[in-house]
DNA sequence: TGAATAGTGTCTTTCAGACAGTATTAG
DNA sequence: CTAATACTGTCTGAAAGACACTATTCA
């Protein structure tokens, strides 16, 4: 349309990541102190520009994980969760980034990041909190990225990625009930849980400790996709 | 990291377009006939590159959809479906397409585009069908679409968007029909979609004719969420 | 022993699906 | 009238939620 002197304009692109992890009975968040300009000292996203023209994103994406948690590939599944690309939202210029959503099973450890001395986890409550300011658009991520969750949470086998290898119903349920927050009957939770078929699976005779009686260990399935659904309270009515 | 003289890459930005309606009882999807290289003489999603560097990614979304239909802004609503961005996926460099969804109403005229001469309904299976080639990765972008309009119609009053203004429960049961490719009970449609407090309304005491009996028109209602859902027959057990 | 959590059985309510039957139009 | 579609009423089976009860551990 035009003259056929136009040129597109080429913009920078970033990754930025939603990592979600539980803590302490809460739903907590990987954020980074910025040490630059701009938005330096405000908390963020971990994420990065793209390396080369020829990094994919999800490739990107992975390295920022791997550069901020450690973790690599195949042991942490990524989501892409959106693109966010107003004009406005980085005062450097255009840039748009493509926000990931990464869930973490429980550690006990604070981040054991490699470079991130910088990094925390964060109640996803309070880093929502108006009290903090978050960098960029960061915050309608966050605010995105929890909602995504909880809707995963019904449709998908993502709960299982909140916990270890192997976990008992009551963990299972806490990731629920956290992320929901709502309380769940356990006796009526217990079977519902296993009455969806290829969602968790008996892990040997094990079993594990708390406080009561031992309770039997389960692995993730191999469904991804929960049907029929995990149905959450509150929302029918 | 490493050396201050590293400068991230910037790359080319586009939308691309989704653009359903129901046409024949068939899920159609408007495509174009590329007239230049790369892909030409090939179909392909409507879409274009970003205007300038401060076009939102939104807005160059409803130019391209205004340029295509004539519709514009506040008519229909576009939702954003994903950002494809591997790097072999447009042989002149690297661009990444953010992907837009939009549902139109059924219109019995072609497609009264503006400067779409070029631009056609094509019912899905067939645009999926093996001999149909689409450009660049289109074919996944279009899977992915329809797999979000088949959830979408679940969980959101995504629906009354095939429709116009006024609809018959008959006519909104159509698109549940058509869409999921299925068969439904009219009866227990009739009661169940009204039963959803906020999807639909009476649309005065006016009537239509088709066939039978008259029915009653309807309106699409405040509400965006469906609560409870529509349940997908075969989706469950 | 009691406290705490794990797991089972069972009742009730709710809702999806099946389907008979009535209402209102066109021909 | 018949054909066709719109709409209503009612039954049934499956699943969600409530909750009593038993099982197994620790202190």
């Amino acid at each position: 349309m035009g003259t056929d002197s136009w040129i597109p304009p080429k913009v920078l692109v970033a990754v930025d990541l939603l990592i979600f992890t539980l803590r302490a009975s809460q739903l907590q968040v990987l954020l980074v102190e910025r040490g630059v300009e701009p938005f330096r000292g405000a908390l963020a996203l971990p994420g990065g520009f793209l390396n080369s023209s020829e990094e994919d994103l999800i490739d990107a994406a992975q390295r920022e994980l791997a550069e901020e948690t450690g973790l690599s590939w195949d042991q942490v599944r990524l989501d892409q969760l959106g693109v966010y690309g107003a004009p406005g939202r980085d005062p450097r210029g255009r840039v748009i980034s493509v926000a990931y959503l990464a869930i973490m099973p429980r550690l006990p450890e604070p981040v054991a990041g490699t470079d991130a001395a910088d990094a925390w986890w964060i109640p996803t409550h309070r880093a929502l909190a108006p009290e903090t300011s978050l960098a960029f658009d960061h915050r309608q991520i966050l605010i995105d990225g929890v909602e995504r969750a909880r809707s995963q949470l019904e449709h998908s086998a993502l709960a299982t990625a909140f916990c270890g290898p192997m976990f008992t119903i009551s963990e299972l349920r806490e990731v629920y009930e956290v992320v929901w927050d709502i309380r769940l009957d356990p006796r009526n939770f217990y079977r519902k849980v296993q009455s969806v078929p290829g969602f968790i699976e008996p892990a040997g005779p094990s079993r594990k400790t708390d406080k009561g009686r031992p309770a039997r260990l389960f692995r993730p399935g191999p469904r991804q996709a929960l049907d029929p659904p995990m149905t959450r309270p509150g929302e029918r009515r």
